[in-house]
DNA sequence: GCGCATCGAGGAGTAAACGG
DNA sequence: CCGTTTACTCCTCGATGCGC
């Protein structure tokens, strides 16, 4: 291990730039080259949901703002300034970036993924939070971004470093990718046995007579228990994160194996559901008013309602259902009870059954994994970059 | 002194929580 | 359950800074 730690700004070891200031009429909702606007700019990872915009006008003069793979992006505005910082991922591109939007790119002195891990640190956040200026909105700056002390490993172990992390995050990364797939399935052998191959002589019944919506679960107020508001939860939510212990106030209830559904227009169009498995075992959780609950009745597998809640045709069900005056339209959960379904005869819920349950207890053992790595990486990041822990490197010289 | 880049401030629109 | 309130940021304006 050789070599000096150098005490530097951050300004001393990246350029930092912000983007262009689009007029916001201009945008399409739909094109190829996205806008990387202060809303898409989310706590890792970019967001590109209904928050979308795209430039589909001339790009003279804008190559400047283009983004690459790996570009590490800072939101310079909003109140949760200093939590809003991603890398750019391949999938992110064609990309261009837009004002209070910074971006951040390696000098030679420095690992871009490096750059990356050390932005993400709860340290950086921490100063970003604790410098900000404006009145009704924070912002930030970039000389501020560039001011920010660092202590500078050489290249060599700066590269260490960024492999350790980024091999946590790898891994994290595909235990997400390898429950997308597993949800894929779900969701296709669902469509194979109640509608595919529905047969016809099957009644067909109402999801309130093989689900109870909205169950009843006793909580009191002050009651201490897990609680996961709405923001939390985004299109594929199997492993909601961001839920803390809270005294009940009001909310919907919850156990594990009930699917939560956000009843609120722009979430439903979002598809914004939420499998439950993160409460202790018995606990009872809760959250926004805003979420319907759903909870399959014997003989049906808990996560049937998940996957229903995610189906096309429900959903579509669901968003008809809406009502309410002054642009507060909710679905509602009475007439969602009304939904119709076929009902497979009772030894094809059984095979249906078996076969969720060898796909289910993997999800769930994913997002258990998930967890732990992220606590792993969230306690060693911090003690990498200070230099607490080093790690082994070969030298590049 | 000009033109472009950057910065600070705040209104407006909207997502989501609150609470009767 | 559902109207109201709160909070979030997006977006834009005008001021200021900076290089040539």
């Amino acid at each position: 291990m050789t070599g000096e730690w150098k005490e530097c700004k951050l300004g001393d070891a990246v350029e930092i730039d912000s983007g262009f200031a689009f007029k916001s009429e201009l945008y399409s909702d739909k094109g190829s080259l996205k806008v990387v606007r202060g809303k898409n700019v989310t706590v890792g990872q970019m967001r590109w949901g209904n928050d979308a915009k795209y430039w589909n006008h001339s790009t003279d003069d804008l190559e400047r703002y283009f983004l690459n793979e790996g570009d590490v992006v800072i939101g310079m505005d909003g109140s949760k300034i200093g939590e809003n910082r991603a890398q750019i991922k391949n999938s992110d591109l064609p990309a261009i970036l837009a004002q209070r939007v910074a971006r951040l790119k390696a000098k030679e002195n420095s690992d871009q993924k490096f750059i990356w891990h050390l932005i993400f640190s709860d340290e950086f956040e921490n100063y970003i939070k604790s410098i900000h200026t404006g009145t009704s909105i924070p912002h930030i700056s970039q000389s501020q971004i560039a001011s920010y002390d660092i202590l500078l490993p050489p290249l060599p172990e700066q590269h260490a470093i960024a492999s350790v992390l980024s091999s946590l995050d790898d891994k994290i990364d595909l235990l997400h990718r390898q429950n997308k797939t597993l949800e894929a399935m779900a969701e296709t052998l669902f469509r194979q046995w109640f509608v595919e191959e529905a047969d016809e002589e099957w009644k067909t019944g109402k999801l309130g007579d093989i689900a109870d919506i909205n169950p009843t679960y006793k909580l009191k107020k002050g009651d201490v228990s897990s609680y996961l508001d709405m923001k939390n939860l985004n299109t594929s939510t199997f492993n909601p994160e961001g839920w803390c212990k809270r005294g009940f106030s009001s909310g919907m209830k919850f156990k594990n194996g009930d699917t939560l559904l956000a009843r609120i227009t722009p979430c439903l169009e979002n598809g914004k559901t939420c499998y439950v498995d993160f409460l202790d075992e018995d606990e009872i959780g809760w959250g926004s008013t805003e979420y319907i609950v759903i909870r399959m009745k014997n003989p049906f597998h808990p996560f049937i309602s998940y996957i229903l809640a995610k189906d096309k045709d429900f959903r579509d069900f669901a968003i008809s259902s809406m009502s309410g005056s002054s642009g507060r339209q909710r679905a509602q959960a009475g007439l969602i009870k009304e939904y119709g379904i076929k009902l497979p005869p009772f030894p094809l819920i059984e095979e249906i059954n078996i076969q969720l349950a060898g796909i289910v207890p993997k999800l769930e053992n994913n997002a258990k994994q998930i967890r732990t790595l992220e606590k792993l990486r969230d306690t060693l990041l911090p003690k990498l970059m200070s230099g607490e822990v080093r790690v082994e490197c070969e030298d590049m010289g």
